[in-house]
DNA sequence: CGTACCTTTGACCATATGGTCAAAAGACGC
DNA sequence: GCGTCTTTTGACCATATGGTCAAAGGTACG
């Protein structure tokens, strides 16, 4: 039977997916963000992928094509989410508060979702080969609209002077460490929760760094 | 013939390696280095790593049992080199200056080490699985020494109080981000060099954490 | 030269891995 | 129960890759 005018390789390209095609691709890539984040994409095999979502790998493969464009979906859909806290900042709001509540939200993220945040860290690393164009559109942009908005609250006299974007990079790093060097945090602080320490330093730093003088 | 007493593979287990030995050692740690940084462990191949070093793999391995022992050689040959700023903090200097100095010269190691800096993200990321030990033994007691001092630097009234140890890691962050998250960074700023806008913007975030009220 | 050692390599091997395929097994509407 | 479509799988393939080996090519030194 021609399926409608598809260019159709395995699943059929009627538009809608039904309830089980959407739940087993949620699964399968919801094992993908366990093994890429845990090993990079050339240390994950799509075996382990298969049998961490309960399915043998050629299944895998009639609901995702190759490696990569499990890997490419895990990635572009994991890309707003975390731009979202950024993206949520208010220019409207009050200042300090916006930025500390971007800072806190952050960090909560990489408390919550350190397979993500190791998964970008892991493509940033690897030069973005897949999300290159991203960053220097989408991401590039937000970062210059909100960059602006500091810019904005600094000229107000709102918050203290700094470069506005190397602030964003601070946020960034500062945040995203606790997920992505998890092991080393822990090797040296011993084994109780490091988080709440570190919201307290970042509570702290970004206070002296940002109230005005 | 039997050689000495040792449980030899393929070097000859003679104490002094001869000088052409050494070198070549060092030629292959170097293209290791590269590949290794690049690609991660699983990502790097003993062709394209022997290739870089202009040698083929048979003879990679005359060298290296193994392309385990190559990067645990590369591995643990580097971490002396990169504690070694940290491990010049002067408890007898002046106490913001040795900080800065420090923060200064973790960023230098960022902009002139990238290499290095991201095969230890990678491993890092990875979980550590080659220095895990050292982590919990080395790094922990440098760690402990010098933020022991920091604390007394602030106990003395001489810079501002701060998480001495959460001070540590925002420093590694912050200097790191700059290598580990080149192309984003890049990305974000467009082509020019990152460093000097990076460099002012950490004096002005650590002075203002640091100096006292 | 000769000999004993060091170095290098082409050929080869076993395994891992991304991916294919045809056929079997379900689902579902009738 | 039947026919059609979707889903699943066992068997298989080509390639990549870490690693071995025996033999050839140096090298140093008497």
């Amino acid at each position: 039977m021609a399926r409608k005018l598809a260019e159709d390789k395995k699943i059929p390209e009627k538009r809608p997916l039904t309830r089980i095609q959407k739940a087993k691709r949620q699964t399968i890539l919801e094992a993908a963000l366990d093994v890429f984040s845990a090993e990079g994409f050339r240390g994950a095999t799509l075996d382990r992928i298969a049998a961490e979502a309960g399915l043998s790998k050629p299944n895998l493969l009639y609901y995702y094509p190759s490696k990569e464009a499990v890997f490419q979906e895990l990635l572009s859909g994991l890309l707003e989410t975390w731009l979202d806290p950024l993206a949520a900042m208010d220019p409207s709001g009050e200042p300090l508060e916006e930025i500390m509540a971007y800072v806190r939200r952050k960090l909560e993220m990489a408390r919550d979702y350190p397979r993500e945040s190791r998964l970008f860290a892991n493509e940033i690393l690897r030069g973005a080969p897949n999300i290159q164009g991203i960053l220097e559109t989408d991401l590039k942009s937000l970062v210059d609209e909100k960059s602006g908005c500091i810019r904005d609250w600094i000229a107000a006299g709102k918050i203290a002077e700094v470069d506005a974007v190397h602030l964003i990079f601070s946020i960034w790093s500062l945040t995203q460490h606790y997920s992505d060097f998890d092991v080393q945090v822990r090797a040296v602080l011993g084994h109780d929760d490091p988080y709440p320490g570190a919201a307290a330093h970042l509570e702290v730093l970004f206070k002296r760094l940002l109230t005005p003088a």
